[in-house]
DNA sequence: CGCTCCCTTGACGACTTTCAATGATCGTGG
DNA sequence: CCACGATCATTGAAAGTCGTCAAGGGAGCG
């Protein structure tokens, strides 16, 4: 189990830039009033960037910042980079439920003390920051409750997605949950990057990647998405939007 | 850890009886660890009895606890009872997105001073103490991120229950995820009520209900689930359960 | 007693999954 | 730099499941 080393992380280290990603495009999601430091302010707000925005430690594609059941003594910060959260059933079946991007925490759902209930594997390089839950006074706590409750209006937001039964809904739905995501932080909502395979997002969504790729061919010959590699274009956001109202 | 004494609770609230719950069932849940004042210690425990559990509020069924789009000043609650959480969309349709039994805090999703994302209406007659967000402090506010982390985590696991293709995969986790829910409350986890009724079931799994009523009636005849009016009884939890792992 | 809402069951059709095979892409190592 | 292997994406055809539409029966409530 691979077990980051905290001594590795270099204070000064900066995060380097992920491919496709500027870092115009990294750096400011953590001015943004709905992350963390947000409402920390004078002597909090310099000790939270000495001790925790500082200790940025990079994660390659494919691997793993924490697996599930392990024990957990931080929650982290997604500054670069994408997770995904997965959880691994008894049978061996592995389902994803969760995708993170910048801007993101990561371990809301762990009660303090506890265990990781997911695992979390790096889709691309990433840059997290640590913040150890023996750090977390009641300034901070006081953000984790919006974060936390923002986190689980999100759910409800998903658990109407999943509840869709046509899988054109459930992908428009899945795209615009990403795509506000991305206009929530600051970055284009028309275009953005898909850093996750065809079978992640039918695992998360319920489907199986051949519909997903079938959907996602009908919908490109429709003209309400334009597909370019890795890359989603949404020419028209509203008429898209309207797909998940059937 | 401190423990309610229910003797301090009004006697001219006392929660009455719902059909077919009696009160051994409804009264045991606020003695257990996992509500909301737990972890409060002499003072503030006090504090919080007179000001919070006292305040006991009746609503009948079919009545709606709070709109989804109104003014949120309080968390409530759930003593006895049961409540839906439903979303309305722009076209009309609703969606139900979550049941709430007792010992559940109603209103964690909700960013503080904001409004209420949801619609959470009352399935049966139901009993709910007001918690004004006011009177949240420091104490309490160390309680809800216990109380949200564990809602996130359930809410991950709806995700898995949503993502199952088959029907009767997600009833049988859906029966699992309440059977579990009262087992910890220290109900009966083999036999119990379920106070929704199949329409709202399929919304929450985005199925029909017709599908419901079709996949229920095989499991009953595979001799796996026995329905009984309003009741549901599962005569081998383990062997119910590998139904969710196919 | 009337009504309304809920549950059940049947038949049909549409959609998704399944199984299978091919092609594309990416990272690795020679 | 190229070749190789692995993973991912695409497409086809067949089968199964679930949604849809329709109708009848039952329970609860005013």
């Amino acid at each position: 189990m691979p077990q980051l080393n905290i001594d590795t992380v270099s204070p000064h280290s900066r995060p380097g830039l992920a491919r496709g990603v500027s870092h115009a495009e990294c750096g400011a999601c953590i001015f943004k009033p709905r992350c963390l430091p947000a409402e920390l302010d004078g002597e909090s707000l310099d000790h939270f960037q000495r001790s925790v925005l500082r200790q940025a430690r990079p994660l390659k594609a494919g691997q793993v910042l924490a697996h599930q059941g392990d024990n957990m003594d931080a929650l982290y910060f997604l500054r670069v980079g994408s997770l995904k959260g997965v959880i691994n059933e008894a049978n061996g079946d592995e389902h994803v439920v969760g995708f993170r991007f910048p801007g993101s925490v990561i371990g809301l759902a762990e009660p303090e003390e506890q265990r990781w209930a997911r695992t979390f594997v790096a889709l691309e390089d990433t840059w997290l920051c640590r913040i150890p839950l023996a750090s977390i006074d009641d300034a901070l706590r006081r953000q984790l409750v919006k974060l936390m409750s923002e986190r689980l209006r999100q759910e409800y937001a998903y658990h109407l997605t999943l509840a869709f039964k046509s899988g054109a809904r459930k992908l428009a739905a899945f795209f615009m949950e990403i795509s506000d995501g991305f206009r929530a932080r600051g970055l284009s909502a028309q275009r953005f990057h898909l850093p996750m395979s065809y079978i992640e997002v039918a695992s998360y969504l319920g489907m199986r990647h051949e519909s997903v790729s079938r959907t996602l061919t009908q919908l490109q010959d429709s003209g309400l998405l334009v597909k370019q590699g890795k890359f989603i274009q949404i020419p028209d956001l509203d008429q898209f939007r309207q797909l998940t109202q059937e």
